[in-house]
DNA sequence: ATAATAAGCGGACCGCAGTCCGTTTAGAAT
DNA sequence: ATTCTAAACGGACTGCGGTCCGCTTATTAT
């Protein structure tokens, strides 16, 4: 389902949870989702969901680690989604136009997808710099960017540059930006465009 | 003593604090630099100084408002300093050099903020996107980096273009470069004068 | 000196994320 | 069907940031 797997699903060996494992699951997925739709992101708390879900606390934890990491179940379709789409989808996002083009669309995407789940996004890199910088679709975006700079010739530490440009699309900050700024979606756009078109120029 | 007036010390018409008050303030100040030396910003708990400076629980929120707000306070010389150097100090990183030169200045002086003060830079801006991005010395870095663009003739929405580039030099982003990645201060420092070289190119 | 008062104080208390460990149970083996 | 065992479970417990509110005390007015 997703193409990096984000939480427990199935490697390779490991034999199928059990039923009852199972059942719990969905319940709580159901759950979290219900309780994210009626009070926000931001209200939910763990007990809550263990409460609604009907299961016991330990439960909630062993299922997905701490609460960035239910958050990050949340996301997950979204994420992979999203991913498909920047690496196997329709240029100008996917494969098959030129990088500044892909750069250009790459912030567009993000810029959609942290107005629809920004807040998800935010809590599930809350609380830890570990999962805020080197959770895996963090770095999948990195190297997409990375991938992209050196297409376009940009060869000075390309690594870092792309370091610098996801700062820039960071979801936290884009979401303060659109919702305590009042900046249109627009605008942040149009200064990303301005920002990779200036960037790559002689390149 | 900050330019930026951080924390309580003195608006204009407020009588000074009472005697106890200034007495605790310095137990709390003192107690709060000695167990960040010797065991670390992270493992400093707010009971813990509480403890050490002798005072009740309630005196150290009274003092701080919160963690963050306690982390700011150790920060403040740190901070008036560096922004007197941006403003009035010598050039490049002062007034009198060509902005670009000076954007480089302003990078590299972050950086070595960075080194010398992140991890206390990082807890002050923790849980609170309102702190991370709209605290009074994060809001002038953030408007002299508007400036410098202006300066050098980026006239397409240089505020939105500030943010990003005050993104890059996230305390929080730069020490984890830093600290989990290894990458050389020296190293962020190139990237960072590549980056705003070839923003300003052709301006 | 005494009284009045507001600033300051302290620590019990709350809510939340996350842990621990004794108990239950699904599913396999016999 | 019975036994076995490892996975799963649940909820009491911990630690921390932050709040609340009744008590204390520095300071000012008389």
């Amino acid at each position: 389902m997703s193409l990096i797997p984000i939480r427990p699903g199935s490697p390779f060996g490991t034999q199928p949870e059990r039923s009852d494992a199972a059942r719990n699951r969905e319940r709580l997925l159901q759950a979290a989702r219900d309780l994210v739709a009626e009070r926000g992101v931001d209200a939910v708390t763990m007990d809550m969901l263990a409460c609604r879900a009907d299961v016991g606390k330990g439960t909630v934890f062993r299922r997905f680690g701490s609460r960035a990491g239910l958050m990050m179940t949340l996301l997950s379709d979204a994420e992979a989604e999203f991913q498909r789409e920047f690496i196997f989808g329709p240029p100008p996002l996917g494969p098959g136009a030129p990088p500044l083009e892909r750069l250009i669309a790459f912030g567009e995407a993000r810029i959609k997808y942290v107005e629809e789940y920004g807040e998800l996004a935010r809590a599930a890199a809350e609380h830890s710099p570990q999962n805020r910088h080197d959770a895996p679709p963090v770095v999948l975006w990195h190297r997409h960017i990375e991938m992209l700079l050196r297409e376009a010739g940009l060869d000075r530490d390309p690594w870092l540059l792309a370091l610098s440009l996801g700062a820039t699309l960071d979801p936290e900050r884009m979401l303060h930006s659109l919702r305590a700024h009042g900046v249109a979606p627009e605008r942040l756009a149009a200064s990303w465009r301005e920002l990779v078109t200036r960037l790559l120029k002689d390149c």
